[in-house]
DNA sequence: ATTAAAATGTTATATTATTACATACTGTTA
DNA sequence: TAACAGTATGTAATAATATAACATTTTAAT
């Protein structure tokens, strides 16, 4: 088992919301829709975002600019990550393939430089949009 | 061979600075640096580096939002690109390593998504910042 | 109680990227 | 050459994403 890690208030409204939500979501989004909770500003929202991704909680989907919860256990300690995304109904779901991610974790490269961390993001069209 | 293509003005202008460049570039720093050259907008900059991009003369540096030349002529066929991230200095160099391009581009996952590209960053410390 | 680390609140501002619209250039075909 | 389509350009305004700076409060361990 890993660490449980207690969530502060912020960082447990958002992580909630991101939670519940089918696809990545934007930051001013959350935003947008926090604000009920009472989160009023940009940076309240971007400090809580900055602590799940350090835990593993959340990931940032870097060419959405979006973040989505991690539905991987194991990225609470590893940093590896890998997505598949839709290049048309831009759907977004997160790759959990051992062969993959131990392939990655052990890539060594002719620089001697060693990764503790790696983002992988695969594009294409999806199951549905490439039959309409 | 590859179909060589020409660039137009504005496009030779900007992979012309971002090729002598030994970093990674900003948008807006590329902006400032070629407005002696007659661009002045944002938006030309931004053209000219969708076009780069889509025709493979140059990457985006994604958790960066950064811009680099391309440094392995594959990449004017294929999309399929890995970078290796010092945290530390912020070298970004692409990896250029057919073992790993030929196993991503083979990837198959469950959900049966075919993928005609892909982005990998690795991240750590380089050599240099290693041993320091 | 003291203290250090983490989290919060708030305002302002910096950075990154796109919309909208008008115009000009380039190469191909009738 | 005239017409056309596709690509590229110019310009202004604005949208979207993210951080700096500073004051205060909460948390949890000594
Ligand atoms: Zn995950
Ligand atoms: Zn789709
Ligand atoms: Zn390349
Ligand atoms: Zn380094």
């Amino acid at each position: 088992m890993h660490k449980e890690i207690n969530l502060s208030k912020n960082q447990q409204i958002i992580f909630d919301f991101i939670e519940k939500a089918k696809e990545p979501l934007k930051a001013y989004s959350i935003l947008f829709n926090v604000q009920k909770k009472g989160i009023k500003a940009p940076l309240q929202v971007y400090r809580a975002l900055d602590k799940l991704i350090e835990i593993g909680k959340i990931h940032k989907v870097e060419s959405r600019n979006a973040f989505i919860a991690c539905k991987s256990s194991s990225c609470e300690i590893s940093q590896a990550t890998a997505f598949s995304i839709c290049n048309k109904c831009e759907n977004v779901s997160e790759i959990n393939n051992p062969k993959l991610s131990k392939y990655l974790t052990n890539f060594e490269d002719d620089t001697g430089m060693q990764y503790n961390k790696y983002n992988l993001e695969f594009f294409g069209l999806c199951k549905k949009c490439k039959t309409k």
